[in-house]
DNA sequence: AGCACGCCGACT
DNA sequence: GTCGGCGTGCTC
């Protein structure tokens, strides 16, 4: 048997595969090499040499090039990229092309690791002199008329400036240069004095360094959990260290970077899926380097060496955005905490209304907790209220009660936001004649109305159809609109209160880039407003003048078939809730219900998000759900449900038989229909991980193996987050 | 996944 | 007579 280098490809098959060792150069565990597959070229990354192979002679091919002389992928990472591939059962090549940037996966030499800059041509001058040019572009000449600036600070002044700056260059009046990065430190401002609560939890993390250690910062909106991340990230940066700062969603990314920047003083690498190619392979080449100190990126920046690991931390660690839901299905969150091990340093994960998960974990002690309650700043926690709806007249799905307090609120000065976890006009459109309502031919489910499109619209595969001036079965010219979306209740309050701005905040309205940001800006001013909303606002954004809350109809929540419903639930309500009152006016929530009973909403409102959360655990325990569980979910579906119903009798027959495991189906999926596919699912569960992870490799071999798997689209998702 | 091979239906 | 539908098999 000849020695081997086995290598990952980016294909989604459970293989790695081996290759004679290049001609030329030594390849290394972590290296690149580009190498024969199939009939084309793939990049791949060497995870074993000297390996011995089972493939036969004649069928080895050799490696066409190594790409790395010193390994891209240090042992830390690539330890960490094998044990996940392992455990959310991914093709092991699928997991380093997850940790890779795409320009990193070509058989290219690495992009030049200068800053970007951009300054204007002589004949840019002129035209911005001339003033010939008109929006974007006009603003970025007139940026760099004072000088040239980098791609970081421009990304920072003007938002989608790309565009423009393409435009431009190609007209000849901009030109890109590159600089060596900036080494000397930026001016940094000074550390607000903390509170006693935010600087002991610095103290209990800061003692941590230089170990592995998770905390759970359990924190409110508006406590200062950005302020006791900021003076980690100072001593970690003090102490010559990288810092790695995870955060949901991009959204929230300009103005964290800036305040980053601002109060540290370094540059910031930015990680993030909207970002070009060429500056994704930058950043993440200089964390690999060591010249990058504090990186924040989303879920994929979890993958970001970082040779001279100091601390990692996971903000807003509840939110189901670290969960990657297709392909490979690892979740960031519990990554950063098999990192942190690996690289021995404190990870945070920080929360409001932290996950069950990390409640659990708390509790039997692998996590300590520290706790912020005060609000600096603020006077005091909002006040929650409950509306009764039943019994009530309602105007357009608000009770009077909640009409008023808006009325109130605008009177006197201040901002209001009423929250509707609903797009469109209303969610159903029905015949008052003869009882029929639109419905997606493809999903079986309500078509949602948008009014001022006029569109029947589906939620779930976005199928669209003209709205219907008359029935179409019995052609009556009854047709209404059933429920409240965000637009019905915009519409309802213009109406209510004429002389009020009132702004729709949802995925319709803010399509443009930097719509939300726009509209954001327009409520700093201490003026009268109404905002009306999805989920969308329930995250960051300070809007200190606004003091009314008003949640409307989330009783749907309330009795979902999935299990994890009302944990969500309670972490929205709360969130959403933490709008009010961040500033020093106090702040007043109402939440309107047709459950005013419900435990769930009691304990929440009566004794918080920990009281609920303490609630929904002891349920789970009790009837031994996750955390106190553990879950895969086989999911399958085609266009013809006699396949997904085949595959799945055959998945259940191919299942080990073992008294520790439970499954749960064939089943249908919750939404048997979906965009035309029929959709089923098999669940298996069992009170030991290593009862569950000992047979699920060889049942996924045996999955692929099976006839009827090639006649339907499956997945496995190990820990599932929902059950859809 | 991507890509070939291979065997049956309606068309320039 | 051919173009092309997607079932089947393979990738070191």
């Amino acid at each position: 048997m000849p020695a081997v280098l086995r290598v990952a490809l980016p294909v989604p098959l459970p293989t790695l595969f081996d290759y004679l060792p290049p001609a030329a150069g030594e390849a290394y565990v972590g290296s690149r090499v580009l190498v024969p597959f199939g009939r084309g070229k793939q990049v791949g990354v060497v995870v074993a040499v000297d390996a011995e192979t089972a493939v036969g002679g004649s069928r080895l091919k050799q490696v066409i090039r190594l790409l790395d002389e010193v390994p891209l992928l240090d042992t830390e990472l690539m330890q960490t990229l094998g044990w996940a591939a392992d455990y959310w059962l991914g093709a092991p090549g699928e997991a380093y092309a997850n940790a890779l940037p795409l320009a990193l996966r070509e058989a290219k030499p690495p992009p030049v690791l200068g800053d970007e800059y951009w300054s204007l041509s002589g004949a840019g001058r002129s035209a911005h002199d001339a003033g010939s040019r008109r929006g974007g572009s006009q603003r970025l000449l007139a940026l760099l008329a004072d000088g040239a600036l980098s791609a970081q600070e421009l990304n920072e002044r003007l938002p989608g400036w790309r565009d423009a700056a393409r435009r431009l260059a190609s007209a000849e009046l901009l030109e890109r240069s590159e600089r060596p990065p900036l080494d000397r430190p930026l001016p940094a401002s000074f550390a607000p004095q903390l509170s006693d609560e935010q600087q002991q939890a610095v103290a209990a993390v800061a003692a941590s360094l230089g170990q592995y250690q998770p905390f759970l910062l359990d924190g409110v909106t508006g406590s200062g959990k950005t302020e006791v991340y900021l003076a980690l990230i100072e001593q970690v940066l003090a102490q010559g260290k990288q810092a790695l700062l995870l955060v949901p969603e991009i959204g929230l990314a300009p103005q964290t970077v800036r305040r980053l920047r601002e109060r540290l003083g370094v540059i910031v690498e930015v990680l993030h899926s909207n970002l070009s190619e060429g500056d994704r392979a930058r950043a993440w080449l200089r964390a690999r380097n060591g010249s990058a100190r504090v990186i924040l990126g989303t879920r994929s920046a979890v993958f970001t060496p970082l040779p001279q690991a100091g601390l990692i931390i996971v903000d807003e660690e509840h939110d189901s955005a670290y969960k990657q839901q297709e392909g490979f299905r690892y979740h960031a969150r519990d990554l950063a905490l098999l990192r942190a091990r690996a690289l021995g340093v404190p990870v945070l994960l920080g929360s409001g209304t932290p996950s069950l998960e990390s409640l659990a974990n708390a509790e039997a002690g692998r996590y300590r907790t520290l706790h912020l309650r005060a609000r600096p700043g603020a006077i005091r926690p909002p006040q929650v209220q409950i509306i009764d709806m039943r019994a009530q007249r309602l105007e357009h799905g608000m009770s009077p009660a909640l009409l008023t307090a808006i009325a109130e609120t605008v009177a006197r000065g201040e901002q209001a936001l009423v929250f509707r976890n609903r797009r469109g006009y209303a969610p159903v459109l029905l015949c008052h004649s003869c009882g029929w309502h639109a419905e997606c031919p493809r999903c079986d489910r309500p078509l949602t109305l948008h009014a001022g499109r006029r569109q029947l619209i589906c939620h779930h595969c976005d199928y669209r159809q003209r709205m219907p001036v008359a029935c179409p079965t019995c052609g009556a010219g009854e047709l209404k609109p059933q429920g409240q979306g965000t637009e019905r209740l915009e519409e309802a309050l213009i109406a209510q209160f004429p002389q009020v701005p009132v702004l729709r905040v949802d995925r319709e309205t803010t399509r443009r880039r930097d719509a939300f940001e726009q509209l954001l800006a327009t409520l700093q001013d201490d003026k009268p407003a109404i905002l009306v909303g999805t989920q969308m606002l329930a995250k960051g954004h300070d809007l200190p003048n606004l003091t009314l809350v008003a949640i409307v109809g989330v009783d749907e929540g309330l009795h979902s078939v999935d299990f994890r419903a009302g944990e969500r639930l309670a972490q929205l309500v709360v969130q959403v809730a933490g709008r009010a009152g961040r500033a020093r006016k106090p702040g007043r929530v109402l939440l309107q219900t047709h459950q005013p009973e419900h435990l769930l909403l009691r304990t929440l409102l009566a004794h918080g998000y920990a009281a609920a959360a303490r609630e929904l655990l002891a349920e789970r325990r009790q009837i031994l759900l996750p955390p106190y569980s553990h879950q895969v979910l086989l999911r399958a579906d085609a266009p013809q449900r006699e396949h997904v119903d085949a595959f799945l009798a055959a998945a259940h027959a191919t299942l080990p038989v073992n008294d520790q495991l439970q499954i749960a189906g064939p089943m249908p999926a919750p939404m048997p229909l979906r965009a035309g596919r029929h959709r089923g699912q098999l669940l298996l569960e069992a009170a030991s991980r290593s009862t569950l992870h000992g047979m699920l490799r060889s049942w996924q071999l045996a999955l692929i193996a099976l006839p009827s798997a090639r006649r339907v689209r499956w997945s496995l998702d190990v820990d599932p987050i929902d059950l859809y």
